[in-house]
RNA sequence: GGCGGCGUGGCCGAGCGGUUAGGCAGGGGCCUGCAAAGCCCCGUACUCCGGUUCGAAUCCGGACGCCGCCUCCA
């Protein structure tokens, strides 16, 4: 039984599955005009973790994730770069997808792309304006928020509350200021599309309900998303799908933000930091270790003191898979791995995880026990007894690739010379000549090797 | 103004009424020719003020501080 946060119920409940084997969750994609930052890098690595977890369960997991490829800020960028918006999107889009391959995020099983369900936009926007729940202003099409009676569950808040708060706006054809744009009019330079309505563009909410239904049917499962997303966002799909009289998610599940210093990090502020720069200098398993652990509703602080401390933690983590020369599991694919299986795993540290992961997607406790496993192992490992000691590190070593997180050993191919001087100083150790030893230790040190004595001799890695 | 969240040891970060979170850093010890890795031990924390309780970081009330949403945002 998963049990995860509810949004619109405001407590963790078990997840009611459509089909009980099955679980077909959307998460809404990147407005690709711009390289990713890190608050996409934690929002596709909890529902990344989230996947692959649902996937390790033995359940049939259909995770759908959009590309927003026509908006503002891609006409924007496009007439400021004298370029078009397919080009704008296309490159950002190939950006998008070489940060996911790095931090290894699994591709999804669909990624609809909003210009290709233009149609279906189309469509459902003419039902809106043949049951008047939709009306027409002079730049656009915009959606009667008044006619969904319990507009503004996600919000948490009453309509009339939300109406007191919402700020005043130039447009003042619109029946009330949260009425939301579901179709924008064509303008001389902007991509448009034929509708009869009149040619435009579709607004942002209206993308999202139209794909997720399309490609997950009635009543799908899960519904994720950044924090800052629950209003207006999905708040506007879940009323276009009220309003069209279909089940929408019955699941709403949403992350904590991304923090630099004391504040949230977003377009808004500008201090957002790219994916693509955080990758250049660490390594990508860093920031999954360090999103692990952390509850993935809370908001967490990424600063360069925050990755370093997570990259000291996998260096233990490979210093212990170099030790039991554990095998790489999850990996870059942006495959989910499904074939793990629970045979062979310690069933005490499974049991424990389970119950960790099973609760809200407790990541920290499941990390934690992980971490208290490793000791346990080495201990055994220490004392002599190897079998046992492989035994429970193999364990470690699937339930971190359950998350996604791979342990690594080594991927350092030693050279000639290298070796020679590793056979060098086993023979000058062998000979307790400790000068020439520490001689050739430094010399490997030189080339940028750490390392380290074990029972069977020198071992180096990088 | 409305709504929501948070305040934990040097730092990060769990915790949902009583029992060791965990990581990183630091100190001591074991092991080791030395170093590294590993193991063991150690800090004994919970913004403040009241209250409930045999017992509160954990529940209730209040104060202070911080953050978010109500506008594009993951």
């Amino acid at each position: 039984m998963i049990r995860l946060f509810d949004t619109i119920h405001g407590e963790v409940r078990e997840l009611q599955l459509r089909d009980a084997a099955k679980v077909s969750m959307y998460v809404c994609g990147p407005t690709v005009y711009d390289l990713p930052h890190l608050g996409h890098g934690r929002f596709t690595l909890v529902w990344d973790v989230a996947r692959r977890w649902f996937t390790f369960q033995g359940l049939d997991v259909t995770f759908v994730s959009n590309i927003t490829d026509i908006d503002d800020n891609i006409i924007n960028r496009a007439n400021r770069e004298g370029t078009t918006e397919e080009d704008v999107a296309n490159t950002y889009e190939n950006h998008w997808w070489d940060a996911m391959r790095s931090i290894g995020v699994a591709r999804p099983n669909e990624v609809p792309h909003a210009t290709q369900y233009v149609d279906g936009m189309v469509t459902l926007i003419s039902e809106f304006l043949e049951k008047d729940i939709a009306y027409s202003c002079s730049d656009g099409i915009y959606f009667d928020v008044s006619r969904v009676p319990d507009y503004g569950l996600l919000a948490g808040q009453p309509l009339d509350s939300l109406r007191a708060g919402a700020r005043i706006e130039a447009n003042d054809e619109k029946r009330s200021p949260l009425d939301f744009a579901l179709w924008k009019n064509a303008k001389s330079g902007e991509p448009s599309w034929p509708a009869p309505f009149g040619d435009g563009r579709p607004g942002w909410h209206t993308e999202c309900v139209v794909m997720s239904l399309g490609l997950l049917g009635d009543g799908f499962d899960l519904h994720c998303g950044g924090f800052d997303l629950k209003f207006p966002h999905h708040e506007n799909e879940r009323a276009q799908a009220v309003a069209s009289g279909r089940a929408f998610a019955k699941h709403w599940s949403h992350n904590g933000w991304v923090m630099v210093g004391e504040e949230k990090m977003s377009k808004s502020l500008g201090n957002f930091t790219s994916l693509t720069d955080l990758l250049e200098k660490t390594d990508a398993r860093a920031y999954r270790l360090l999103v692990l652990r952390s509850h993935y509703r809370s908001p967490i602080e990424v600063s360069p003191a925050t990755i370093a401390d997570a990259e000291r933690g996998l260096e233990r983590l490979d210093s212990f898979a170099r030790r039991f020369n554990l095998p790489y599991l999850a990996g870059d694919s942006l495959e989910v791995k499904s074939n793990f299986t629970f045979e062979g795993l310690s069933a005490d540290l499974l049991a424990q995880v389970c119950a960790q992961l099973d609760d809200d997607l407790n990541t920290p406790l499941a990390v934690a026990a992980l971490f208290d496993a490793l000791s346990e192992a080495n201990s055994l490992a220490d004392s002599g007894d190897e079998f046992s000691a492989l035994a429970l590190a193999s364990s470690v070593n699937a339930l971190f690739g359950s998350m996604g997180l791979s342990l690594l050993a080594s991927s350092d191919e030693v050279d000639e010379t290298s070796k020679a001087l590793v056979s060098a100083r086993d023979t000058a150790r062998s000979e307790k000549n400790w000068a020439e030893a520490d001689r050739l230790r430094d010399e490997l040190v030189n080339l940028g090797w750490v390392v380290e004595d074990s029972p069977s001799g020198t071992q180096i890695h990088k």
